[in-house]
DNA sequence: CAACTATACATGACATATCAACGACTTCAA
DNA sequence: TTGAAGTCGTTGATATGTCATGTATAGTTG
């Protein structure tokens, strides 16, 4: 045990801004969407990803894989959502297990609201501090760290 | 409404790679960490810092100042900790209003037996998927957004 | 020193995330 | 076609995070 590669200061300290600057900025930004929208930052990816899809519903499973949820998660979050009438079940003919999301017009209405005000809360938050260099950075080694996570468990 | 600057692709490819990362990786780690260990990650980062301080004791608030916590979100770890003798609560001398956190020992050898691995699996999932450059990078970015919420809101 | 204000921590209610199951249905292959 | 195996979605238990509030004590100011 004592042969373990322990972090060295520049790993620790960029390791640990990582991680500050996600629990803040998503703190932060989920704070101000609920104060301005009602909505929570869950509800928002939920009926984002629903609205900007083109058939305007979708499959548990499909949505569940589009936004990296597991689908118990899903599964809870629908429900609830759908206790709150943002988001409906309908059943599916085609596989009688399944069932189809859709965003209510209390949904659609809720991300019209909810989305300029979030989008610019980024802005100012996250996007506006980094240069267009720093910026590409960040997301050219999130995306590495994420292909190398996705070749280390194929599924 | 309709003045919002929406997202380029540019913007939204890093922002969504930077919360899939995010998601992915703590979600890895904590199932890790869970699976060898025993300790939640929240776990796991309170014996953390509790331990790398020099007293091996804490007051509430600056432990929770330390790791960036609200002080409600530390009092609620803590009486799950202490339940599970994971670490104790010690009531201050000096300000009556106030308690110290320390390590069990049991809480001390949880620590001591879960560090090699995760630090090991940061390693393997994160660190080992980034050159020198992308990871200070990374790091200087993260930095600059933090300072930036810190600059906005003072407290 | 008396009131006001601020701080330290705890608490209860609620929303969320994970896990381990489960029931229902589909698929595939013998 | 039937039986095994997989997939879809749900559920209940439990852990976690946030908010609003409460209680006790400290500090501060008139």
């Amino acid at each position: 045990m004592n042969d373990v590669a322990w972090l060295s200061d520049r790993e620790q300290r960029a390791w640990r801004a990582l991680q500050l600057m996600q629990m803040r900025l998503d703190g932060e930004l989920a704070r101000l969407l609920a104060a301005e929208s009602g909505l929570s930052y869950p509800d928002y990816v939920v009926l984002a990803s629903l609205t900007e899809h083109p058939e305007g519903r979708m499959r548990l499973f499909a949505l569940a894989d589009l936004m990296g949820w597991e689908k118990s998660r899903l599964s809870h979050q629908v429900a609830r959502m759908a206790a709150r009438g943002l988001v409906l079940k309908e059943k599916c003919a085609a596989d009688r297990r399944g069932a189809f999301v859709v965003a209510t017009d209390r949904g659609r209405d809720a991300i019209a609201a909810a989305a300029p005000g979030h989008v610019t809360a980024v802005r100012r938050l996250f996007l506006d501090a980094l240069t267009p260099a720093q910026l590409d950075a960040l997301g050219d080694a999130a995306t590495t760290v994420l292909a190398a996570l996705d070749t280390r468990e194929p599924a």
